[in-house]
DNA sequence: ATCGTCGTAGCAAGCGCTTTCTATCGCTGA
DNA sequence: TCAGCGATAGAAAGCGCTTGCTACGACGAT
């Protein structure tokens, strides 16, 4: 039926060994013989058995990354970046190709575990997990004994993006400053003079989530802003424009006088904005509004939208390239990566 | 090292193959049989060995969802709808998920194929195909004998949001009506008044492209509007927001005069819509604007876009229960998805 | 009481590859 | 001239699982 090596072997007349060792040229062979092989392979149009292949060697070429929504520009820029970077780092040399595979837990503990356990049954050889962790100890400990698992079984993990985990579990981390981001955002709006900030946040239980809230709290607080007010203005959702549109009305009924509104990232800024309009404020005259990661539509917006830029982009390389062992891992296995401040139009000073 | 099917088999004193029934599901096992074996797994934490399985049974569990570009929402929301279709069809029994994940092309013809060997290296059950196919057809042809090879080897090949190809290698195709929605598109434009339209396409290579601007033609035509003008009003680049941009101002230098532009799709339309502000447009009132594909974020765009309505999640469900054998497939393999015209603020009756 | 049958479980032969160990050949140096 | 060695190729033993076939009781039917 299909072709295996040992047809291969048959034509090029030499040995099954001969053919595997050519494919994966990790032991001396004939320039001639290597031909006869090659020759071989190509007219029979022979594609290597990747299963027999895996289990023999115990290792096999699939790389896993998993992303909380892959509909989310946040997670395919870096899901395509560290993908592309793991593809380029096939040497050249023929087979060497991996497979490199984007998976998609919709943000769900359950599916993140599964797919997980789906990768450590194919013997995956790297996993990237992308994406704010779940503050929930018990996911915790479960992800952990996971991730420990698929390390001990060879498997490198490269956490990009995430906070780091305890334990030794994790090849490399790539950690967001989102706190430090957070915090200089809300800085250069109180700079601009504004004192009523409404704080559109993500959902309670991700890292991401509190870590932003956390450095909106730190420039307030410094400010001296740290009444009860902190509270009455912020609102959780989810990281939707929905969410942003209802979480700011409900911002605005609660106080009407605010004069910007900080969201968890970009895509609910939108939604805040809409919100805004609808209610008859001008942007940013009347209320200034602020995002966070800058994905692309962001500089589009209408106006522009200031942001906290997140290099998605060169992480996810970066991720890719340790995943595959090209790049030494930082010093103590993480990397906290800064954020910078993109002031634009969507912010000014409040008014009078 | 690691626990194998045989430990698992001397814990729940048992021989190896009634484990791996019990695991498979697919060979009556007494009830308490089932029970201890079941315990053993769970007390030794058991994981299959993938590649062994897929090597003795022939056949894995590997679902590979293509894509052009992973970071497009237009891909990310059929490949996650496909993904999680894939993911919910496991009907409960144990060990019968099935590891969907998605491969990012780029839109390299090249990568495109050396992933679809990747794949056929693993012998994946089955493989999805979205987006736009080239129109090559040298590439045409080398994509046939891949998916026929792949048909031909067990996996279930289908395509979404593509159009159908020569022979009998797919098993279901899912095509847009591109040309239909864009015919409407521009009907619904024309109605409103206008005459000189101008059209911003994408790359002339992508069927879609093709597809889009030939539904636009046959509408401008029927209104005897198909003068060169249609020429000079339509300008080529990529389906990308600053090609957008690029392109309507190259449309406005060739005619500072019309009166409604539209884009290949909505990211574009964008980037059109940047350029016309810029130009100190306002639209709708002096120009009109349409995309295409209505993303979730057309709706938030300022005003609010006229747009094509095309079904991708809906789309992306069905093309999983096809790959997963789930679905019957279509009538003749092949059904065509209608798009709803979606009118909204951005296109308007022309001035005067 | 005997035989066929049904319901379970075990045996053992691979699946297609990798890799260790061994064999062979042609040289070089003494 | 011959032992010894480097370079290259082959033989064969698995890797961990699936599955066709066989084995074995227990039971109802004759």
């Amino acid at each position: 039926m299909t072709v295996t090596l040992a047809d291969v072997a048959a034509r090029a007349r030499v040995s099954p060994a001969t053919v595997s060792r050519v494919l994966n040229g990790n032991y001396p062979v004939a320039a001639t013989t290597r031909e006869r092989v090659l020759r071989a392979v190509d007219e029979l149009d022979y594609v290597l058995n990747g299963p027999a292949s895996a289990l023999a060697a115990a290792t096999s070429d699939l790389v896993g990354i998993l992303v909380n929504d892959i509909a989310d520009p946040f997670f395919g820029i870096m899901a395509g970046a560290a993908q592309s970077a793991i593809g380029d780092t096939g040497t050249g040399r023929a087979g060497g190709e991996k497979l490199a595979v984007v998976c998609n837990t919709g943000g769900s503990p359950e599916r993140e575990l599964t797919y997980l356990t789906l990768l450590q049954r194919q013997r995956a050889a790297a996993v990237v997990v992308t994406g704010g962790a779940l503050v929930d100890p018990a996911h915790i400990a479960a992800l952990t004994a996971k991730l420990t698992k698929l390390g001990d079984a060879g498997t490198r993990v490269v956490l990009c993006g995430r906070p780091p985990m305890p334990g030794d579990a994790v090849a490399a981390t790539l950690a967001f400053d989102n706190r430090g981001g957070a915090r200089s955002l809300t800085e250069h709006l109180l700079s601009l003079g504004h004192r009523r900030i409404g704080y559109v946040a993500g959902p309670v239980e991700r890292s991401t989530t509190r870590d932003r809230l956390d450095g909106h709290r730190d420039a307030m607080t410094a400010a001296g802003l740290d009444g009860p007010d902190a509270d009455r203005l912020t609102v959780h959702g989810r990281y939707t424009r929905a969410s942003g549109y209802d979480a700011t009305r409900e911002l605005l009924a609660r106080d009407p006088s605010l004069t910007a509104v900080v969201a968890a990232n970009d895509t609910v800024a939108l939604g805040a904005c809409a919100a805004l309009r609808e209610a008859g404020l001008r942007i940013p005259d009347d209320v200034s509004v602020a995002g966070f990661d800058d994905l692309p539509f962001s500089i589009d917006a209408v106006p522009s939208l200031t942001t906290v830029r997140l290099p998605l982009h060169e992480a996810g390389v970066r991720a890719g390239r340790l995943a595959m062992g090209a790049d030494t891992p930082p010093p103590g296995g993480v990397a906290t990566i800064p954020g910078e401040l993109m002031v634009r139009a969507s912010t000014a000073p409040p008014r009078g």
